[in-house]
DNA sequence: TCTGGGGTCCTTATTCTC
DNA sequence: TCTGGAGAATAAGGACCC
């Protein structure tokens, strides 16, 4: 197979080129620094089309924002000053109080991410989403795919892209996915890469293994401590040293993907596992002290996951909720019902069970609701338990923490 | 002074069913 | 009826990704 890997660069500000510049915040208050711009400037549309034209001295400054929330991404000129992605937005402040902030409007998102998945299933139909701006495309069967060794399509690609969103978008051709994805990150932006097998040992072993895509801090902790740096350097270990350390399954994967090998195909249709509504509160909350919000927050998140689960055309068989306490550890308690549902008062009654089962002394920062184990209405997956008989019932009980009877009553 | 929100996949432990 | 074992299902947590 081969493979490219494409990413769009969602930024796109051409009257910001080359000021320190921070995309970033939750979404929540991305919506309000929208409502907080148009309230400071009335005359003017706040839109996302409007950016462009807006005056430079118009934008808030990174010095000026208070409250929670991450960088989604920034330019190399605030990057000089050590800011980056997900980096929180105060710390980022810090380094680089004179950045301009910009909020992320997701609605302008998702619609230029369908415009550039349109333009590249037009010219190359087997194509995998990877997220909002990210994609892997199978060019094996595309008529002139492998003039130039892809380049010729790959530039199409990004000719196409531009004229129909102007954004501009990096791509990685290989013999696999892995490959692809790593060359794409050699020329950004804007750039194409082209990497062969027989590139392996000049331009990929070099790189830190930091930068195999499924390789995060912790196992890049875990192979430093072993003096493995580069991915030469994992690489030239025995694959049986590989699974001894980091697991059958891990270790063999290391291997390979040291060694360039990659057999995953392109996967152009797939079912979502599960759909979830979360958020990270102003202030830290209790369940005694802030009972009634808290109520309030755990209602609206159910509504919300009911309403996407409806929208979307399935049943959840299992509903979940998550916490993360002040400290940031997380716990997360999942019930499974004897009947899918996308009804938010269901799901509002198996949040509130599964809430009874946790700790909630402690004050926490986020609470989420999931649901997962998805069935499309009408197929004998959704009727299970409907006219089977009752399913199993849930290990509820071993786990329940008494004391949240006590604080928090009414969540049944 | 920290650290968003939406996902996927994997591992491990426990329980249930046959 | 009891017991053991295999395998499925469930639950919790964690790593990783965009």
């Amino acid at each position: 197979m081969d493979a490219f890997f494409a990413s769009v660069e969602l930024l796109r500000y051409p009257q910001l080129k080359g000021l320190p510049l921070v995309i970033g915040g939750g979404r929540r208050r991305e919506t309000e620094m929208f409502e907080r711009l148009r309230a400071a400037y009335p005359e003017t549309d706040w839109g996302p089309d409007s950016l462009d034209r807006i005056p430079v001295d118009f934008f808030p400054l990174l010095r000026d924002y208070v409250g929670r929330g991450v960088a989604t991404t920034a330019t190399y000129a605030a990057r000089q000053f050590g800011v980056g992605s997900a980096m929180g937005l105060m710390k980022a402040a810090r380094l680089c109080p004179q950045a301009i902030l910009l909020p992320v409007d997701f609605d302008e998102v998702r619609r230029l991410s369908r415009t550039f998945k349109r333009v590249i299933t037009e010219i190359a139909p087997v194509m995998e989403d990877r997220g909002v701006d990210e994609v892997y495309i199978d060019f094996t069967e595309v008529p002139g795919g492998q003039r130039e060794g892809g380049r010729v399509l790959a530039r199409l690609i990004q000719k196409s892209i531009f004229e129909a969103t102007g954004l501009t978008c990096s791509i990685g051709v290989a013999p696999n996915k892995l490959l692809a994805k790593m060359a794409s990150e050699f020329n950004k932006p804007n750039g194409i890469s082209i990497v062969t097998p027989d590139d392996l040992e000049r331009l990929i072993w070099p790189l830190p293994c930091r930068k195999i895509n499924g390789v995060g801090p912790k196992a890049d902790a875990r192979l430093q401590s072993h003096g493995i740096h580069t991915i030469g350097e994992l690489a030239a270990r025995e694959r049986d040293w590989l699974v001894a350390h980091f697991g059958k399954s891990y270790g063999a994967w290391l291997h390979e993907a040291a060694w360039g090998r990659d057999e995953r195909p392109v996967v152009t249709e797939s079912e979502p596992v599960g759909l979830s509504r979360e958020t990270t509160f102003e202030r830290d909350l209790h369940a005694v002290h802030d009972r009634a919000e808290l109520g309030a927050i755990l209602t609206r998140l159910c509504e919300q996951v009911a309403a996407d689960l409806q929208r979307k055309g399935y049943l959840a068989r299992t509903i979940g909720v998550k916490l993360t306490y002040v400290g940031f550890s997380k716990v997360t308690r999942d019930l499974t019902l004897d009947a899918p549902t996308n009804d938010a008062a269901a799901i509002r009654r198996a949040a509130g069970l599964c809430l009874k089962r946790v700790d909630l002394t402690r004050r926490f920062r986020l609470l989420g609701v999931k649901s997962s184990k998805l069935v499309k209405p009408g197929t004998a997956e959704a009727a299970r338990g409907d006219q089977n008989g009752p399913l199993p019932k849930p290990r509820d009980k071993a786990h329940r923490d008494e004391r949240t009877d006590l604080l928090f009553p009414e969540l049944d």
